[in-house]
DNA sequence: AGCACA
């Protein structure tokens, strides 16, 4: 879901007297946001992306509504995720983000010609909307992202509120999501827009690391083997995350320290064990991920285990470990 | 070849 449309980059949920009236996304462009230097920008991979629209646009709503009654009619639709009322122009404007287009079209066919009000006769008329609502999500992996948007908070602070503290105004909390799972309608019981189909997008299942590639690594001079690993040859702008990603899914991991020095980095790994320790000591050497180029990474026992001291201090009472020990396991 | 932190 990545794309020029998410950066989260203003609050959402000020209604009407939001200083920069969120640009409506099917009305007339008046001031697009350009996003200011964004890590989410695809821009290096060409103008070619552009973010499927996933938001529909929502009319006939009588003037007096609520940004809560819109949203307390959305959460029920499957794969809502946030919604707002546009109240510029002399007619009211409803937005709703969906996760998918899917959802948004269903959701659109679903709202089409509703009575939203008896009351004052209200029908609503939707269509899919001309770009997406801007939403801040707690998703954001990058919290830099946000910082401008602070200035805009109306009351409470939604920025770190995020799936802990639920605000009546604050959109995401999943509505149907979680425990449930990322599909589940659970319509309410007077359901009157429940039944419609919703074509299955699976979400994506989060990839296991795996190294790209291996190269192999002359590993002439090693340590006695302990259940710290030392990697090194991770190259100029190995990325940390990466190598922890790979790192922590293997069985046995118990942390991981890097060590980012003038030349090279370096990182340590400890296992909960030495067998655990040498499983990964064989099975990711030479391993190449998209963060080290295309070198392979050395692995050798650490010279200086986790746990274990450097000076001479040896921590385990018992046993009076001298400087050619066995390699007893460590932890 | 680059080995820190408790």
């Amino acid at each position: 879901m990545a794309g020029t449309g998410i950066h989260p980059y203003h609050q959402q949920w000020p209604p009407a007297q939001a200083p920069t009236p969120p640009t409506a996304p099917g009305a007339p462009p008046s001031i697009h946001h350009a996003p200011p230097h964004v890590l989410f920008d695809n821009s290096n991979r060409g103008p070619s992306t552009h973010e499927e629209v996933r938001t529909i646009f929502i009319t006939g709503f009588p003037d007096d509504v609520k940004e809560r009654e819109l949203q307390n009619l959305l959460r029920w639709l499957p794969g809502y995720e946030a919604s707002q009322v546009n109240y510029k122009g002399d007619k009211a404007m409803g937005f709703a983000l969906f996760s998918s287009s899917q959802h948004a079209i269903a959701a659109k066919d679903s709202l089409q010609d509703m009575v939203f009000d008896v009351e004052t006769k209200s029908v609503l008329h939707t269509e899919m909307a001309k770009k997406n609502l801007f939403v801040k999500r707690g998703i954001v992996a990058d919290s830099d992202a946000y910082d401008q948007s602070k200035r805009l908070r109306t009351g409470g602070d939604y920025s770190h509120a995020a799936y802990t503290t639920p605000s009546p105004f604050h959109p995401p909390p999943p509505p149907v999501w979680g425990p449930h799972g990322y599909m589940a309608p659970v319509p309410p019981p007077y359901d009157p827009y429940g039944g419609y189909p919703v074509p299955q997008v699976p979400m994506p299942p989060a990839p296991i690391p795996a190294p790209s590639s291996y190269v192999p690594i002359q590993n002439t001079k090693d340590n006695p083997p302990c259940n710290t690993l030392f990697i090194g040859n991770l190259g100029q702008n190995i990325n940390e995350d990466e190598l922890r990603g790979l790192f922590s899914v293997q069985p046995g991991f118990k942390q991981m320290k890097v060590l980012r020095q003038e030349r090279h980095t370096v990182c340590f790994i400890e296992f909960e064990d030495l067998n655990s320790a040498t499983t990964v000591h064989h099975s990711l050497q030479g391993a190449v991920i998209p963060s080290s180029g295309s070198i392979g990474m050395r692995i050798q026992y650490s010279k200086n285990p986790f746990g274990r001291r450097k000076d001479g201090i040896h921590h385990v009472a018992s046993h009076s470990a001298n400087g050619a020990s066995p390699p007893i396991t460590y932890q």
